[in-house]
DNA sequence: TTCAGAATATGACATTTGTCATATTTTCAA
DNA sequence: TTGAAAATATGACAAATGTCATATTCTGAA
């Protein structure tokens, strides 16, 4: 795990908290959290938990991007969510006392904080309300993950990558100009996520730029014609 | 839904409920679930609830065997979970507040409890041990759901339908004579369940039925050489 | 600045997988 | 029992996608 930066927040204070599954605690409680909590900032590419490893308590992430990804067979890689301002992550394998199923990296400049297991196991214990906040949580993510299961069992990869596109863009936000997308992957992690070959990934986008949906300059892409992408994705309503 | 047959069973003698979430719930509990439940029993093909409708409590599985499944875009069905004795199913919809994402139908003559949506939220607010439960049966099928996305992506048809036939062995099991699955699908089942092609389906059982990994007589599949299987699923330790 | 290694890009090609057509077999209701 | 519809099976082919080779461009450290 990298190692503490002591840069350390205060719960009462954080917005984040609003956006999260602690937005209903009671002051006592957050009050707990501040004192047992630490916070750590990552730099783009330093991995936050690793397959494999145990799980001490849960992330929450203060500002910043994470890719939640697993390894494959043949050693590439698979992304299989996101995390953002407000997200918890590495909670799964801790709630349910395993290993870590998947790895975190951030995917830009993150600062997160981490609250240590037995707070959150009192916290369940004790408040119901943030039970079901955690319930509610897993339930999303199991939605997104079943529905990622038909896309990927049954939409091309041309549909495929459009929609992902649209998803980044949806997730992580525009730049100020209003048309850049705020997250930048190098074609590899876009390929990830789309579940498919780095070069078919290339071709596809540089596919999309020549047919006007999108722009882009390295990694920096800027979304054009959302309604060309949506048709692209095959999504309608 | 299908019509309510009322052939009552007692959750305080119920043998799949000790597999259940409901394992630890206490005696006056149990006997408030009692009084509250219903009891049906489906036939095999018989919809247990649709995508798009409204959940108004959780199913769970008394015998038989369920498929969750999705509408995919061109019309074809894609499984995304399977249920047995013991489960819970319609729980996901219900617990977020939303409609129903996928649907639900039986497999196999199924005899199902209905425990209508306030039980299960009263016990929820009272027993964080239930919460407890709910949280690890969704972190576990989030777990199998997130690996079903890294096969999906990564692993070639032939992988995962070996893949598919040991998984449902595994949760299934095998009739009296120790080789013979104990679940029917139709070959369209089996490809909605792998995320292919009838046809790739229909020509992958019949090379692994020359290769002697299987035998079959109609729906009815023996698994003759699961060292095999796993090899062609590229599965090792 | 410069250079090496990484990332991006593109062509050529092989392989996998899906689609369509068409038998053949099974199932089930009249 | 019989016939129609559905399910299973198989061939031929097309389309989608991956792989390998090879440029080209970018990036960061010396």
């Amino acid at each position: 795990m990298a190692k503490k930066e002591e840069i350390q927040h205060d719960c009462e204070h954080c917005k984040s908290r609003y956006k999260s599954i602690f937005c209903q605690i009671a002051p006592d409680d957050v009050k707990i959290i501040n004192e047992n909590k630490w916070c750590q900032s990552l730099e783009k590419g330093q991995q936050l938990f690793a397959e494999g490893a145990y799980p001490h308590g849960l992330f929450c992430v203060n500002t910043g991007k994470i890719k939640i990804h697993q390894m494959g067979d043949e050693g590439r890689e698979q992304i299989v969510r996101f995390a953002k301002e407000g997200d918890v992550v590495g909670y799964r394998a801790m709630l349910a006392g395993e290993k870590y199923s998947s790895s975190a990296t951030a995917i830009d400049t993150t600062s997160i904080c981490f609250i240590p297991k037995n707070v959150i196991f009192s916290l369940i214990d004790k408040d119901s309300n943030f039970s079901i906040q955690l319930i509610k949580l897993l339930s999303s993510n199991l939605k997104h993950a079943e529905e990622s299961i038909l896309h990927l069992a049954q939409k091309p990869v041309r549909e495929r990558m459009a929609e992902s596109l649209l998803f980044l863009k949806e997730l992580y936000g525009l730049e100020p100009d209003g048309i850049t997308m705020s997250v930048s992957l190098s074609r590899e992690e876009i390929a990830t996520l789309v579940g498919t070959a780095t070069e078919t990934a290339i071709r596809l986008l540089s596919e999309f730029k020549s047919k006007k949906l999108v722009s882009f300059e390295g990694r920096k892409i800027q979304i054009i014609d959302v309604p060309g992408l949506l048709k692209v994705a095959n999504i309608h309503d």
